[in-house]
DNA sequence: CCATCCTTGTTATATTTGTAACAAGGGATT
DNA sequence: AATCCCTTGTTACAAATATAACAAGGATGG
């Protein structure tokens, strides 16, 4: 089986975006020039990411906009829903219960946790939030398959951990810290220090970063 | 100037963030090793990566972590504070004014901006919620560097053009597109969305990425 | 003081990733 | 039907990035 690359993922994901907008702009088709120009990358890069997963265009005319959004949605896992489970219901957590298009994209925050015994028993945007003792069996009795980390820095391994002997495969981790998990699951950091500091970086040393 | 590589910058910070947990646990010294370990990448990178900038350890004793952590703090400019402007304090603003570590490191909210009228003149976490309509001048007078925009994606691109026009020369986005900025502007984005569709993605394709 | 063991900084090599080039497919026009 | 544009998919090439290898610096212990 053919490795892709994070970067191609990373693009897909952006290319599905533009697709869904000029979806809704009534466009029917586009080239991988635009869809080049409208992510500021190559158009050889586009059909090179594409052509990964098969053929979907046609020589002269393009891709198709609603066949190719269908395509990356199938070939992304974006054609269906995902329980996810929330951990840690504070700022950052809240601010993911409230954001509609999470689960418009298929992302549904059935279960929240939280320690605060102030927070727990109370509903935030439908979703009950529970107490984080019993997080293993809930998240199995769910069967949750993602979990959200946003728990302090200093409870997000053992959060992890839990989530993991829970049937957790996949973590989308917002504590700045490096958490460790099992082979088999997967992690994505949401690490906004890191990105800021890449700014304070490049404002500090303008030549050494390409513009 | 040599170019330094969006990889590098980004261990960089990850590597700072290891030496101050390091110092904090008591520490003096720490090997390539380690510091390689702890950030899941190898001895040879963190050398690489730390050679760019310098010769900074001793052979056969590893590197005085006191003095790397502040060699990486006056590489990536973080031995200074940053004035930072937000825009549209709605849930992910909140947050980011909430969260102390951002101020810690130096990363100084000075300004904030919302266009709802109802949250105009509130003060949150010591910050004024300022009207959008006079950013540009504030921006300008405050002499504010770095904007971040959590504004919806239909405001994005216009707010940026008008941080753009206050003198801000970085911008963090969060909103879900891709905003275009002089080449004299560098842009990082914080795209949620991204993430969580790369997480669906490996989820949904184990054998395509690398465990 | 010599031998041994570490660990760095750097150079050389391998791998990955991105770009360019182009043949072949396909529609439109005359 | 022949010609002329376009645009894809793929292959060949270039650049960037990561890994490995190793010489030289330095500590430690007898
Ligand atoms: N707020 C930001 O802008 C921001 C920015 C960057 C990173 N982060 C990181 O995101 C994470 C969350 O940040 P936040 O600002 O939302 O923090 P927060 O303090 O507002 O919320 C943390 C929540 O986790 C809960 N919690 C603590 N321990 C728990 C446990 N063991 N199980 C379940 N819940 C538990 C707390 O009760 C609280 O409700 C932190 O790791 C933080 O470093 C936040
Ligand atoms: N909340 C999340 O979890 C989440 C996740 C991923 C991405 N995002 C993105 O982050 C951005 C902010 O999300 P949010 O959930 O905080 O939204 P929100 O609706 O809670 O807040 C947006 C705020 O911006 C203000 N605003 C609107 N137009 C403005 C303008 N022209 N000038 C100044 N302020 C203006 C609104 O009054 C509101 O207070 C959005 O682009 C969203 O797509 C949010």
């Amino acid at each position: 089986m053919p490795r892709i690359s994070d970067s191609t993922i990373h693009r897909l994901s952006r290319y599905y975006r533009t697709l869904k907008y000029m979806h809704d702009k009534g466009s029917q088709t586009i080239s991988s020039n635009i869809l080049a120009q409208q992510n500021d990358v190559t158009a050889a890069q586009v059909r090179k990411d594409l052509s990964c997963f098969g053929a979907f265009g046609r020589r002269g005319l393009g891709y198709d906009i609603v066949d190719l959004k269908r395509n990356i949605a199938r070939i992304m896992g974006l054609d269906r829903t995902w329980k996810v489970a929330l951990c840690g219901v504070g700022n950052i957590g809240r601010a993911l219960i409230d954001y509609d298009q999470f689960r418009v994209q298929g992302f549904q925050i059935t279960v929240a946790f939280d320690s605060d015994p102030g927070k727990i028993g109370k509903v935030i945007h439908g979703v009950v939030i529970r107490n984080e003792a019993n997080l293993e069996r809930d998240v199995r009795d769910e069967k949750v398959e993602i979990g959200v980390v946003s728990v302090p820095v200093s409870s997000a391994q053992s959060i992890v951990d839990r989530l993991v002997a829970g049937g957790v495969r996949g973590i989308l981790n917002f504590a700045p810290i490096n958490i460790k998990v099992p082979k088999n699951v997967f992690v994505r950091n949401e690490n906004m220090a890191i990105e800021i500091e890449a700014l304070s970086f490049a404002l500090t040393n303008p030549k050494m970063v390409q513009y």
